[in-house]
DNA sequence: ATTATCTATAGATCTATAGATAATGC
DNA sequence: ATTATCTATAGATCTATAGATAATGC
């Protein structure tokens, strides 16, 4: 107990230096994508040695996956089912600092397999899941992998095209305006009367 | 005149290897990215001398710049205003080969400085200018933007993810839920009086 | 004679490892 | 004595070029 990590560097502290190395590979993954980054740039913006990355991490592939591995974050069980997808663009608009980077490594690195499969497993996971157990109908999947692909392109376009005024814009106001349009597409999905 | 380019391959042809090579490298970024890419396996896949393709594109970076480039297609004159969604749609939608292999290659090089600028270029010149000249008002603009981003979102789950069941759908059936969906977006841009 | 193609290689990477050194904990 | 860190380098790339060869056109 009572690790008491110091980010000063100057000493010998194995897990300091792997959350060092953690964080630069976040930034430089998130900036260049996988194949653009060199584990020399890692190991240089943590300030560590270059050997310590392999120690750690075996390889620049499971650093690259313990990079963007697991986010968890369950999003179906968190509240009332008609703000499910308020609730998974929130997720998206996210701007936290490591969501970003989290998001930019994965798109940045879609030319290659790990970068593909963990977009598809969050996605999946995460926004598929969650949306079809919305309603139900023979292009109920359809809908839901439209929304996602909504979801999807406002990430890519704010996170890694900086696209302005999409980047810099209020949250809430994008999510006023993509709810409004999405329940259109989702409502003759669910049994719900029409409203008004 | 009269090039009547074989494809035998045997022959000294310029034009045709030029054309093989811009080919395959479609291909090859296509599959793997800028990155991922080495200018010997374009050339293996061209059947071209790896040598050759410096000799004609001068680096890796002007031949992935001409893989690219310049798509032209204005959308907006060419037919009614209030079609253009549609038209930009079935652009995005394209199933066409060369098409296919373009968005992929553009997106699976979101690392790379000349795969987001080509991506940058082609939604702004062909998307926004195209969608911001359809209404005004504060945040017309921002709304053009969740425009493109439905759309390039939708590219990226099918050409690049291969999502099902999207990558397989039909481009109609998907045009119908984008359209109904989005013109609630866009129409309280438009001065038009309000339907019904 | 000109132009396309090929050979061979320079020079600069990059990942990953083996083994030496230095700092900690007992 | 143990564990973190560093040095040095193997081995395998990769882009790009210089210069030789071979096929075409006159």
């Amino acid at each position: 107990m009572g690790t008491g990590s110091e980010t000063s560097g100057r000493h010998k502290d194995a897990n300091a230096t792997r959350s060092a190395l953690l964080a630069a590979a976040r930034e430089v993954f998130a900036e260049k994508g996988f194949e653009g980054t060199t584990v020399r740039e890692i190991a240089a913006r943590a300030g560590a040695n270059q050997a310590l990355l392999f120690r750690y991490f075996g390889n620049k592939d499971e650093l690259f996956r313990a990079v963007v591995a697991d986010r968890g974050h369950r999003v179906l069980s968190e509240g009332p089912a008609d703000e499910l997808l308020g609730r998974l663009l929130a997720g998206m608009l996210n701007t936290a600092a490591d969501h970003q980077l989290w998001l930019q490594a994965a798109l940045r690195s879609s030319g290659h397999a790990s970068g593909v499969s963990v977009i598809r497993r969050e996605l999946d996971e995460r926004y598929v899941r969650a949306l079809s157990e919305l309603g139900d109908g023979p292009d109920a999947e359809l809908r839901a992998d439209l929304v996602v692909a909504w979801l999807l392109g406002i990430g890519l376009l704010r996170s890694v095209y900086h696209w302005e005024p999409l980047a810099s814009a209020d949250p809430a106001v994008v999510a006023d305006h993509v709810l409004r349009s999405a329940r259109v597409l989702l409502d003759r999905v669910s049994t719900n009367f029409p409203p008004s």
